[in-house]
DNA sequence: GTCTATACGGCGATAGAC
DNA sequence: GTCTATCGCCGTATAGAC
């Protein structure tokens, strides 16, 4: 079932927006086209791809394109809130299985890493166009930063009570090291490569081990309270 | 003396290329159009910026932007190998000085924190706009890659010497834990804004605590040798 | 060193035939 | 659902006056 879990709402509008037909054969071509376009959008960034490059990948001419979207924004608009809702809905998953904070954490760092090959373009262009989009005229692209809001929340409560439960060292800074985690997740779609020598569930326990018991060897240093 | 050590050679083509007039006026005139040039490029995105745009911001007409580059491209990759340049010279500098790799490493996450707030707009570009750069036609921009190249290879130096000496645990991936480094540092300029609850200073200690330290409290798991 | 004026191409998007 | 044809705009870059 390729369709979304029943695991929440819909966070962004596009999805919720988008026509569910029956047959799903038509909606099959529109999602086609979507997945060239974002492979164009992940390699060359957002304006520097063309319609009529979109339109080439997929062997008809640029008009045409416009019987399936009315704009280049509405196609990257679809690619973001795809993978958006996907995500949103397995952290909701995560969050719901529960756990003590090290392991959901662990688990929202596996899920995080796993969705790096089945997004990979996606997670590109949020990358690299999330200012530009945020940056257009009109809130179209406002979702990105509502979800964004939301998944933090969700973090920083994992984090936060594993420091009120004596788990996690109380001298670092919660929001700090969200980001840091979250970026060193994503990040990771500039150098990962599907078929290197590790896997992304390797890429996720390397990455667990290192955030949790750090890089050195011995005893631990400067362990002093808040 | 804010132009360049002679800590080493320029590792840029367009550092070595710019010609150093003695007054200077002429070049900081020349500098100034840069690092308007450089702002816009970090917010909108380089092919977003149109020239037009940056001459606007110099209050000059695009056709004038000609008489000091000769195209875009000479703009941003001066943006670029400014940034580049002080960066290598620092981390060269950082390895003359020597240490335990631990010393040594917390000293280069220093460094490229550091650059954070003079380079801002530079490391912006650098993150955004890195891929398209490099797929544009000609070498022009392969000395971005070259200059990777010698910031890795000073990297793994440190981090193999510190396995190598008990001081880092064995069971990590040397390349794998680089990358992720480097983009824990890089990334941090979507979001760092001077003025907040932590400066550079205090951002580089905080991760310097977690990448040797980690994030668990008590004793460490899954210790277990290569 | 800046302005005026403009060349030239490619851009997103549209209308209507098939 | 695609093609033909095209519109209007804006992009980088240039030439020459001042």
């Amino acid at each position: 079932m390729p369709t979304r879990k029943n695991a929440g709402p819909a966070v962004t509008p596009a999805a919720s927006r988008r026509p569910r037909p029956s047959g799903g054969s038509a909606s099959e071509r529109r999602d086609h086209l979507v997945k060239l376009a974002a492979e164009l959008f992940a390699r060359k960034g957002f304006q520097a791809t063309t319609v009529r490059q979109i339109a080439d990948e997929a062997g008809i001419l640029s008009g045409s394109l416009y019987h399936h979207f009315d704009s280049k924004e509405t196609i990257v608009d679809e690619v973001l809130s795809t993978f958006l809702d996907d995500l949103v809905a397995r952290y909701r998953a995560a969050l719901e299985v529960g756990g003590t904070p090290r392991e959901v954490l662990s688990e929202m760092v596996r899920i995080g890493f796993s969705t790096l090959e089945p997004h990979r373009a996606a997670i590109t262009v949020m990358q690299n166009d999330w200012n530009y989009l945020l940056s257009l005229p009109g809130d179209r692209f406002a979702y990105l930063m509502k979800a964004e809001e939301e998944v933090e929340r969700m973090w920083l409560e994992q984090i936060k009570a594993g420091q009120a439960a004596g788990e996690f060292r109380p001298d670092v800074d919660p929001k700090l090291t969200y980001r840091m985690i979250r970026d060193t997740i994503w990040v990771a779609v500039r150098w990962f490569r599907p078929g290197g020598r590790l896997n992304t569930t390797g890429l996720a326990e390397h990455y667990i081990t290192m955030l949790f018991d750090g890089l050195a060897t011995g005893e631990r240093t400067s362990q002093q309270g808040s």
